[in-house]
DNA sequence: CGAATCTATGAAAACGTTGGCGATCTTCGC
DNA sequence: GCGAAGATCGCCAACGTTTTCATAGATTCG
């Protein structure tokens, strides 16, 4: 029913690999002949049936993208990124969710590997070894994590962190909280780490809250214990934990920014539109979809480049409300 | 490289087809040999090879997603949901977001059909007629869209918005705006017709405000119109224009539910994590997303049932903080 | 007991494309 | 003017699966 390769090559009086030639590797055909079968093609509609191509090639023209939890709006962000540049270099986008559990996630990459020349893996929640299996049998390229020998893209997060401790150091804060996230998350780990050092380096002192899930109520299930350790500012591992904050401080009457200030990590839309607003360390994230993209097709184009490229993205500090003087302790 | 079905034949001591035939239509080979296949297919972790089984079937086990605006949380909740079901079913789900562009939608559309065996059109832009052209060479189910003949699934508004009204003329509002979302949306299109409808029955005067984008900035540009036209509630298009209805009430103090109330649609993570919490009419999200993979599979399974199957699902009044007692007027 | 029907399996064609190989024709260097 | 090299293109095998079609043996029936 749909027009085939032959078909073209009949009405263009050429055989089928001319017209493969003239479409894939141009300049292997003359000029005229190049041209008609071109134009022929275009007449007919002609496109190469990809199941046919992919069965030959071994190659599927798809890439996959998984994502932890798409209704954190971080992540739909990223999607978008990748969408873009996939549509760009004609791949199409496979997604999926993992909801936030490791397991599924290692069910489902096994599952999308066979139909995908290549994966991307955003945020992902399983371990260095099991991530390392599958670097075994798939090209990968993470997102927003690094483990030596893979490619990958992520954040600059030291630096964030920098401008974010600079930031609060500036307003006075000298004691300040972080309320960690997942502990399987790479982010989270690389958050405490670099604000460590550079919470050393600006003498402040750091109070490390236990770990919630990364979304609203995990911010809400904090703040109370946030509050109990007497700190003047608190660093959320991301916007929506920072809201959750927001959201109980308010309901206990604690004012924002004057007690306490609050400073999250994304820049999701949201924390533009609540009151008070979000201050925040805006994270690249349609930029990171799209790098990553890059670095995967590049992986496929050649896969024994010896070092693993590994890009690193800016990050930038939002001041907005939630951020203020540090309130005289008595 | 990978195992192919003549391994696991030589393996079995079988011929190819019987491996076909003991794997996907067991009741044609003895029980023994059966077994035997299946025993060794799964020792040899075999998967069939989905570009090849395609090829010949003409059928890829994919499908298509396409979503106007995935950064708006009411899509990534449907597309979670089609998520879920696509993978129990053994699909595997292509996401394609089109910007809320009609045009992008089409050229979108035309790309990814090659590709899959079914597209699912979640609240597209185009027009009818568009619509049309493209049912005709893909099967189609729509989602959050109705057009004659073709298989949809919608929430159930016009009930949606009758619980609405009831609510505001409940708290003694009579005079109620609508802030009207994109033209090119059947969603709005439909809100408009039932809440005309519903106000009338229940005498309550409607006044209906410009068309505006379905995000939060729509919402804050609509905002002072809203008031200048002197109204005791206001129902928005979604929840991101009631946000952003929300957000500049609060920037020129003007008291919500005290002055005016507000409602939205959709019912999105965000609307209970807000101060006020916002009121708003939940729909069915995630159940959408699943119920139309259903009709998909139905349609692809049997494709000349007369009628095209529609489902409408219920909606359900969610009653914060932002809709109070009407203020009296002087 | 012979023919007809079933059951269980294998051989081979087909799906639409790509790519190696070889054939033909032209061009070039000497 | 002749062999070598280059350009252009067709033939055919291959990719891994499904699906007729055919076959051999087992079973049933009159």
């Amino acid at each position: 029913m749909a027009v085939t390769i032959k078909d073209v090559a009949r009405v263009a009086g050429v055989s089928a690999s001319t017209v493969t030639r003239a479409l894939t590797m141009p300049e292997l055909v003359h000029p005229e002949t190049r041209e008609r079968v071109k134009r022929v093609a275009a007449d007919l509609g002609y496109h190469p049936n990809r199941a046919a191509r992919g069965l030959i090639t071994g190659r599927t023209g798809n890439i996959g993208l998984l994502v932890p939890d798409l209704a954190n709006p971080f992540f739909p962000s990223v999607v978008k990124g990748v969408q873009a540049r996939a549509h760009e270099a004609d791949y199409a986008v496979f997604l999926a969710d993992t909801d936030e559990d490791a397991t599924a996630e290692i069910g489902l990459v096994r599952k999308l590997s066979k139909q995908v020349d290549g994966l991307l893996l955003c945020s992902p929640r399983m371990s260095d070894d099991e991530l390392r299996t599958i670097v075994g049998d798939t090209p990968v390229v993470l997102v927003n994590r690094r483990l030596a020998r893979v490619p990958s893209v992520t954040p600059e997060l030291l630096d964030g962190m920098r401008q974010a401790i600079s930031h609060l150091t500036a307003l006075g804060h000298r004691r300040v909280a972080y309320v960690a996230g997942p502990r399987s998350s790479w982010a989270n780990r690389e958050r405490v780490r670099s604000l460590r050092t550079v919470a050393a380096a600006a003498g402040a002192e750091l109070v490390e809250t236990g770990n919630v899930t990364p979304q609203f109520e995990g911010g809400v299930a904090a703040a109370d214990q946030v509050l109990a350790t007497g700190v003047t500012a608190v660093i959320a591992y991301n916007d929506l934990v920072a809201l959750g904050l927001l959201n109980r401080f308010t309901a206990r009457g604690v004012a924002v920014p004057g007690e306490v200030s609050v400073l999250g990590f994304d820049d999701i839309p949201l924390s533009a539109m609540v009151h008070p607003a979000l201050t925040t360390v805006d994270l690249p994230k349609e930029q990171s979809g799209r790098a990553g993209v890059d670095l995967l097709l590049q992986l496929l184009a050649e896969p024994d480049r010896s070092p693993a490229a590994r890009r690193e993205l800016p990050t930038q500090l939002i001041v907005r409300a939630s951020t203020g003087i540090a309130p005289r302790r008595v």
